[in-house]
DNA sequence: CCCTAGGTAAACATAC
DNA sequence: CGTATGTTTACCTAGG
């Protein structure tokens, strides 16, 4: 016991530079047993956080008012207001439990939406499309509430420059004109805060509802209660399934649960019927569509409907033109795995979202601590839809509707494999007993799939656990290693530097990672001037993973369970047999940065175990021989591999930047000037 | 049902 | 002495 907090505190150490793990807040959730009460924590924490945000943005208001009714007051703030941040930062002080509060969710609910995360198997590029399109959608709304919102407290605030320029002449009025413009610019700059404080409200809305709606136990109602803030197609959506399906959802919840009151703040309630149907439906499922009720805007473009293939999560199905989308719309039913894959979506936008009030804290920080003043009121661009974002302030009476978001066709979401094992396990309190994941071939086997050149920038920047197993990160850390080796140390840094999930719980990962690199055969210790060196021995890591994958019924296990069509498995397979040869399949996909290559080469090392003993590129598949010595000792001197100069490596190089590659080796020394917050 | 791989936890040793 | 680094053992789960 003692040594785990030990061991945390110091490994920090390493990672730190990160900021890290110290930054992050509540780097500890990870804990093994303890972590109970924190799952218990959550629900209720989360209530106070909101009611307490709720009495500051009420305080604000009130305190606004009075500073405007106030102008000396006012101007002394307002000085140092328009100077500098500092102005900021005295209303941060109110704001700070604002911020903390959309911190809060995410250390309350990370773990849980990691697990479905990884659960879902969801690619990430799928992910980060869909946060676009439910960020856009979610942000429509805000906008048009945000308007309404504005527009009050304009007149507001007229009113009150009103009342106040007479206070001033009452005063005998010295503060002339320059003191009442200057009263309106702050006026205006803690309006502007108060729409922020807003649009964070209704993030946190939104979150909660994912938070909830994870919960087991809610049973049917809440679906209610969730049509109130859903962005406008999730509402619609909602309300149709709990439309058409209103019988369906009673006699569920009746059988299932009975009916209870839900109290969508009840922290631990039971299972979820929809979830538990799901997992049993599981089997058979088939995805269903929703909708063609749904209002759409453009006869011939739905946000469903994208380069001829139905977009809806696990079905992929093809369609010529619009009008047969409609028609397979009709198949579609509203039923339980419809709505419970809306869900599951929804858990998945949430995360999504969790990172994206992450990542603008993190920016608000930066932009604080450089000084920075920006002439946006809002401390918090939004990266993903500035469009929307802008004509949020003001103006536009109506607003723009960004649903047009660059959206791929990729939609393979299928959440059901996943959802299987979710149903039960969905508890905050079971994630975290349960320990973080546990299934990794079905992860690992299925996302290889997607591009890794997206997946590299989510990983890097998601919170999400990576599919690969920790030997095979490793040994993907040595050898993108200029000098096919690497220090602990150097390998704990290239974990945080590649992947968002391992800035979290060090003393878990760094644990596992020591652990293979001792158990395993093919990580060879090597006794340097300065230390110790890691290196890795090829032949023995082929050696390995006796596991195949080749098997025709695992590929399709994993193409239909997965709902993906022949094309995928054709191309997993293809991608298998380029792990074979060794051939650089991931060259044109590059898009630029050397660490891609790593995740290539970690991913083809999957495959490549996987599918490597039934092949018969005997070269280096056979256990039994090996051509060069199992062992090697001296390091430096070694090359190392046929492999890695005609395989990756060339890859790197002849792929568009070799100059990114020496940029590599920096990071090996400065090791982690990367990082998270 | 058994076996294996992998993940996690933890005890322990050793070097700095 | 504390920490970092290694090694080893035990237990658990998923999956073949």
């Amino acid at each position: 016991m003692m040594q785990e907090s030990g061991t945390e505190a110091t490994s920090n150490g390493p990672a730190n530079e990160n900021g890290g793990a110290s930054v992050e807040g509540v780097p500890r959730e990870g804990r093994p047993k303890s972590a109970a009460p924190s799952a218990e924590v959550t629900a209720a924490d989360f209530l106070h956080l909101q009611q307490h945000q709720a009495l500051q943005m009420a305080r604000q208001i009130l305190l606004q008012q009075q500073q405007q009714s106030q102008p000396q007051q006012l101007q002394s703030q307002q000085n140092t207001g328009r100077k500098s941040p500092k102005a900021n930062d005295k209303q941060q002080s109110l704001q700070v439990p604002v911020s903390v509060a959309m911190m809060t969710p995410q250390v309350i609910t990370p773990q849980q939406m990691q697990q479905i995360l990884q659960q879902q198997v969801l690619s990430p590029q799928q992910l980060q499309v869909l946060l676009q399109q439910q960020q856009a959608l979610m942000l429509q709304q805000l906008q048009q509430q945000l308007q309404e919102f504005y527009k009050k407290q304009q007149e507001q605030l007229h009113l009150q420059l009103l009342q106040q320029q007479q206070q001033q002449q009452h005063a005998g009025s010295k503060q002339s004109k320059e003191q009442q413009v200057s009263a309106q610019q702050l006026a205006f700059q803690q309006q502007l805060l108060q729409v922020q404080q807003v649009q964070q409200q209704h993030l946190l809305n939104l979150q909660r509802q994912g938070l909830l709606s994870i919960q087991p136990g809610q049973t049917g109602l809440p679906l209610h209660s969730l049509t109130q803030m859903i962005p406008t197609e999730l509402q619609q959506l909602w309300k149709e399934v709990t439309n058409a399906h209103v019988k369906e959802e009673h006699n569920n919840s009746s059988s299932n649960n009975g009916h209870r009151g839900l109290d969508l703040s009840s922290p631990a309630p039971p299972k979820n019927p929809l979830l538990n149907q799901h997992a049993s439906t599981n089997g058979q499922y088939m995805s269903h569509k929703r909708e063609s009720t749904l209002e759409e805007p453009s006869p011939h473009s739905h946000p469903l409907y994208g380069h001829g293939v139905c977009k809806w999560p696990g079905c992929e199905a093809v369609f010529d033109d619009f009008q047969s989308f409609l028609h397979l719309n009709n198949e579609h039913a509203l039923d339980d795995r419809s709505t419970a894959q809306c869900r599951v979506q929804m858990q998945v936008v949430q995360q999504l979202e969790l990172q994206l009030a992450k990542d603008k804290e993190r920016l608000q920080a930066m932009m604080t601590h450089l000084h920075v003043k920006s002439t946006e009121p809002k401390a918090t661009p939004q990266p993903l839809n500035l469009v929307s974002n802008v004509t949020l302030s003001k103006s536009a009476p109506e607003a723009s509707p960004p649903l047009s978001l660059p959206q791929t066709p990729t939609t393979p979401t299928a959440p059901l494999t996943p959802l299987s094992q979710t149903h039960s396990v969905i508890t905050a309190t079971n994630l975290h007993s349960m320990g973080p994941m546990r299934r990794r071939y079905s992860e690992k086997y299925n996302m290889p799939i997607s591009p890794i050149s997206q997946n590299k920038e989510f990983y890097m920047n998601t919170d999400v656990r990576p599919p690969f197993t920790y030997a095979s990160l490793i040994r993907q850390a040595i050898l993108e290693s200029p000098e096919k080796q690497l220090t602990l140390n150097e390998i704990y840094n290239w974990f945080t530097r590649m992947f968002a999930y391992f800035r979290r719980n060090a003393a878990t990962w760094k644990n596992a990672v020591r652990h293979n690199l001792s158990l395993h055969k093919c990580f060879v210790r090597v006794e340097n001037v300065k230390g110790a060196v890691w290196t890795v021995d090829e032949i023995e890591f082929q050696k390995r993973r006796p596991q195949k994958i080749s098997s025709p019924a695992l590929v399709k296990n994993i193409q239909t369970s997965l709902g993906y069509g022949p094309t995928l498995s054709a191309a997993f397979q293809f991608q298998a047999s380029m792990a074979e040869n060794n051939i650089p399949l991931y060259t044109t996909a590059s898009i630029g940065s050397p660490t891609l290559n790593s995740l290539a080469n970690a991913i083809r090392e999957e495959m490549n175990g996987a599918m490597d003993h039934g092949n018969s590129n005997g070269s280096d598949s056979s256990p039994g021989r090996s051509p060069l010595p199992a062992h090697h000792i001296s390091v430096k001197e070694e090359p190392l591999d046929p492999e890695d100069h005609d395989g990756p490596l060339s890859l790197v190089t002849t792929a568009n930047h070799s100059p990114d590659f020496d940029h590599h080796r920096d990071y090996d020394d400065e090791q982690g000037h990367d990082d998270m917050l």
